[in-house]
DNA sequence: ACCTGAACACCGTTCAAGT
DNA sequence: ACCTGAACACCGTTCAAGT
């Protein structure tokens, strides 16, 4: 995975495309124009370059996808979260993933859909899993919250991100179906269920992690 | 969305292909071949139809998708959860969403990719939000622990069936970033994090969100 | 060593024309 | 009313050949 290796000093032809460059672009035609849009003969294009010459630097488009994934978490763990409790850091961490797959068009499906174990991903385990152990637990309790905290961050800004671009009528099928006297429940959280405030349902359910761990 | 209007008693050609049937046996074939191999093509072929009548009951590829999403979530919410405490109740519906989406390959990337809003999935979430507020919590709050729960249990799942079907090395590239002194909370937690027990994780997470609940 | 050019085997979607 | 046949405008990936 990952990008080849690295041709340093090469003796032939001067590269006329990097990948660092390659994974750049390619966040921001994606950016621009949605995950969809972003094809390898676009990409292509883009960097000025044919299409085969993308494969010398990403064995498959899946591979370019990880790379991006795994940009798109730079600077995530670091500086280390300095909150008073440990409770606050690990919202500060999660708040900072939310983030970071936030700050891109579909970053959250880019994310999703790939595999990076690449040094931003390690570093921000690192930080997540070490604020854990650092609040008592043991390594075993620290690694299965982490992955619930990562996967319900994971869930819930997929779903952010899905409904902010679509805008497919989910939120009108919800309420299409509430006329009669079915489902009363929906009817009476509809209002909060199809609120666009995510920022609250996203620390609602934090809450309830962290409080669950207290 | 979702198929197009119920030709009752038409009076021109008999069908020759129905929607219902063109869902079971698209979810057949990605049952079979995984998603990315579920083609507009593929699918008419195996119903023994030409691409373009496809598009008489779907309107386009998304909608086709949306209805499997729907259709996977039959039976998830009936019968009603009948155990003693809510909080065995919420985990036994949010057992059934994962098991529903891990039933089918890709499931969860299926439902993570549409928005359902059909019987199925309105009477899942009537379901949940019904539980909670049972157990005294306010529309509001129930709404928002129900995103919570669902949100965490799509991403669990998500990664769950990924790790699962392609096995793409991500575990092998968190242990190959452990040789030396770096990521020492990760060295610690790895047996963990890289573990294929699912189950556990999923019930520890769950655990975590209930007992925030409580 | 690195890139071009061209091909292979596909896609989703549309639509005139048939029955 | 429903389906066929054929096309349009694309895809990801591979690989000989050039420089």
């Amino acid at each position: 995975m990952e990008t080849s290796s690295t041709p340093t000093r090469s003796r032939g032809r001067p590269a006329k495309m990097a990948a660092p460059e390659a994974v750049a672009t390619a966040l921001r035609l994606v950016d621009e124009e949605g995950l969809d849009a972003l094809t390898m003969r676009r990409l292509a294009t883009a960097l000025g370059v044919q299409v085969g010459t993308l494969y010398r630097h990403f064995a498959t488009k899946q591979d370019l996808l990880t790379a991006m994934a795994e940009e798109m978490l730079a600077g995530c763990a670091d500086p280390p979260p300095d909150q008073d409790t440990w409770q606050e850091q690990v919202i500060e961490l999660a708040g900072r993933l939310r983030a970071a797959l936030l700050r891109r068009r579909d970053g959250a499906r880019i994310y999703a859909g790939t595999h990076a174990a690449g040094p931003n991903t390690l570093a921000y385990a690192e930080a997540l899993v070490g604020v854990l152990r650092g609040a008592g637990r043991s390594a075993e309790s620290a690694a299965r919250s982490t992955l619930a905290i990562v996967h319900f961050t994971l869930g819930h800004t997929l779903e952010e991100q899905a409904v902010g671009s679509a805008a497919d009528g989910a939120a009108g099928g919800l309420y299409a179906a509430l006329e009669p006297g079915r489902y009363p429940n929906l009817a009476a959280a509809a209002a909060t269920l199809t609120s666009a405030d995510y920022a609250r349902h996203f620390a609602h359910g934090l809450d309830l992690l962290v409080r669950g761990l207290g």
